[in-house]
This record gives structure tokens, C-alpha cells and sequence, in this order.
DNA sequence: TAGATGACTAATA
DNA sequence: CTATTAGCCATCT
């Protein structure tokens, strides 16, 4: 395994994104420079070696929904964390498109 | 090395 | 709205 690995990159862009705001994969691999990546990226979260340091909740999928539950407490307690930064749903399981952004 | 898998995205019906 | 098809790319077996 290298330091550089496409995972470890990702990783290191999850952590830049800001609070109140969330990411979607397309988005992470694009600024990677592989926009076709956004799969890469998700699985790259799956192994989520560090998720303590990783906010994976703030990544999202193109639509703001969130994943399932394969992050930290669940997808239940994502919603709350992201609540909890300010980011507001449009329905049960859609985000808001406004935050959708990185920077 | 090759095939299967998936926390994606887009197009189509 | 949901379902299906297809393309994409890193990781796993």
C-alpha cells in the first residue's frame, strides 16, 4: 500500500469539507480529476479506515440523500449530525441541493 | 491477470 | 415517481 493510494487522497479531501456544507461523490473526484470516479470514492469511504478523523456524513449522493448505513452510528444518526451542522432536509431523505458544494 | 462487486451518475422507459 | 441499462473506476477474490 502507498501513502498516495486514490483512497488516501479522498480521505484527505473528505476532512477539507467544510462545516454546514456536504460533498457528493462526483464532486470529491472530480476536484481528484477523475470525475467518472464518484463510485471509487464511495468505495474508498467503505473501507473508511480512519472514521473518527473522516466526516464521511457530509458526503452525499447527487441527489443529497445519504448513502445507508454503512457510516459510524447509521444512516439515522447521520441525519442528526448533519442537522446538527446546520444542513436542512427537503424530505426524509433528500438534502436540501444548496449544500452541495465544496469551498 | 481476469472477473465480480459497489457508500455513483446519467440516460432511457 | 420507480425500474432498467449502461459507463465509469478502485478494490476484492
Amino acid at each position: 500500500m502507498r501513502k498516495n493510494d486514490f483512497a488516501h487522497q479522498v480521505y484527505k479531501l473528505v476532512k477539507k469539507i467544510p462545516k454546514g456544507k456536504v460533498a457528493t461523490y462526483g464532486q470529491i473526484a472530480q476536484q481528484l480529476g477523475k470525475p467518472k470516479a464518484a463510485r471509487a470514492v464511495g468505495n474508498a469511504l467503505h473501507q473508511n479506515p480512519n472514521p473518527q478523523k473522516i466526516p464521511c456524513y457530509r458526503v452525499v449522493d447527487h441527489l443529497g440523500k445519504i448513502a445507508g448505513n454503512y457510516a459510524f452510528g447509521g444512516g439515522l444518526m447521520q441525519k442528526k449530525q448533519l442537522r446538527a451542522e446546520g444542513i436542512e432536509f427537503k424530505d426524509k431523505n433528500h438534502l436540501k441541493l444548496k449544500y452541495i458544494t465544496i469551498f
